[in-house]
DNA sequence: TACTTTTGTTTGATATTAGAACATAAAATT
DNA sequence: AATTTTATGTTCTAATATCAAACAAAAGTA
């Protein structure tokens, strides 16, 4: 099913640097040419003429020589696909109130293949043990957001997507890839999902999509909470409301944009 | 001054990569073939392979073959280097409690050769001038955390970082050189800087340091408002003791980490 | 110290990639 | 519809990049 690229139509050199940029992170944030090479699978010579370069380019920094760690000018390069996301900054402040009023953590992201990514986050507990933050992807199937951009893409689209998707059984609670199609007429029709402990124990969430003016989904939004405070009546009753009210905000501030 | 690299030591197939990726902005965030090629300076052809390179590793998508955008996946670049700062989301909470009490902008930025990149933002008002989000870069001459991070680098470094920077006259505030070069004395000893109309007109802020376990200056944070709600004397009087405050709240919770 | 292992650097043969020129297709203009 | 203009796709040789392997230099170890 993937479309075959010519040979001739691909740079290997490009994917071989991007990896390395990849390479790097919360565990490895500095590494040595020799890491790189075992890391990204290269030989050390290419991995240091890539390490040099990027260097060179001021991607990455080097204070002795030998360790190597990425550069805040790496921001550019994800950065120049979320300034084309205007709505985003826009919802900020509405993400923000929301996450406030009822103290649990409000997200928004979008779909890439059978991942959906976070394009912002507000969270409000202090405790927060490590960070969901803006680029993280988790996958489609088990998330509240996941549900509700599959039930607004073309139903034909979405079914060739779910078809290559893996259902991996994340939890008991993770829907079936069978469940999943079924449930997913229900989103449709009810406009909001939700996730109960399917990505992972413990953890509920509700989620709307948000409209362009046109009508078309161009983003997902959700509010989630651990299930020792959340119950699922609670999502339903209480959140569910309140994110319409601010999805309804948000989307009158996308008209005059 | 630059640093010669060799040129068996450096792969321009990946720097060329890495430009189409830039080339997208808010302003072109669809185009075809031919105008990556004008705009970054390629032949067609080479656009072409490098385009379709990146199709096929997920980074940008086609919907007709003709235009062609960035996905959410080239968050991922970014974010290798965001998660390599854990600090960045431990702050954000106090960052939001900071910016809904005064009710302007708080922003975390480093610093990238002379110019500041912002890590982290909060705005709470909705009228949005429009985004300086994460990984937006401002010179670091005009700005308060700018003056902030050179007065804490070594003075020696800082120096020669200062010598080859350009201080453009951004308003007629904007500091000169000399002037800055003094003033970055006083800046290092009462610990903070302010930054008045010298990036643009209109705006006001105050910058602190934050600094790491060992008292390395890991990043500055700062509160930024329109001249016409913040006077000189609110950023002192007023907004220095709250910014004082959540940075050693932050700077706390570094610890136990 | 000397020995071993790991890491970084260079080199020359092979494979990949770039650019120029040409071919085709699509859009715009008449 | 015909013509012109512009954009896109292809091919082929020159220029680059890769690999493997040898070499050099550090860093560990005994």
């Amino acid at each position: 099913m993937n479309k075959e690229i010519k040979k001739s139509d691909f740079v290997q050199s490009l994917e071989k640097g991007l990896n390395v940029i990849n390479a790097f992170d919360m565990d490895h944030e500095q590494m040595t040419l020799s890491d790189v090479a075992k890391k990204v699978d290269l030989t050390r010579a290419n991995a240091r003429r890539i390490l040099l370069t990027l260097q060179h380019l001021g991607y990455v920094t080097s204070l002795d020589g030998k360790l190597f760690s990425l550069t805040p000018k790496v921001l550019s390069l994800g950065y120049s696909y979320l300034s084309g996301l205007p709505f985003r900054e826009l919802a900020q402040p509405y993400m923000q109130e929301l996450a406030k009023e009822i103290n649990e953590s409000c997200s928004m992201s979008v779909l890439d293949n059978s991942d959906i990514v976070y394009i912002a986050r507000v969270h409000t507990k202090r405790i927060m043990t490590i960070s969901l933050g803006v680029g993280t992807r988790l996958p489609a199937h088990a998330t509240s957001m996941g549900k509700v951009l599959l039930a607004s893409m073309d139903p034909m689209e979405a079914a060739k997507l779910i078809g290559q998707m893996k259902f991996e059984e994340l939890t008991p609670f993770t829907l079936s890839k069978n469940a999943f199609i079924q449930h997913l007429d229900v989103v449709r029709k009810q406009g909001w999902a939700i996730s109960d402990q399917e990505l992972e124990i413990g953890v509920r969430s509700i989620a709307c999509p948000i409209r362009d003016k046109k009508g078309k989904v161009i983003a997902a939004i959700n509010i989630s909470g651990h299930a020792s405070r959340v119950t699922l009546e609670d999502l339903v009753k209480k959140y569910l409301s309140a994110l319409k009210d601010k999805v309804e905000k948000i989307e009158h501030a996308l008209i005059n944009l």
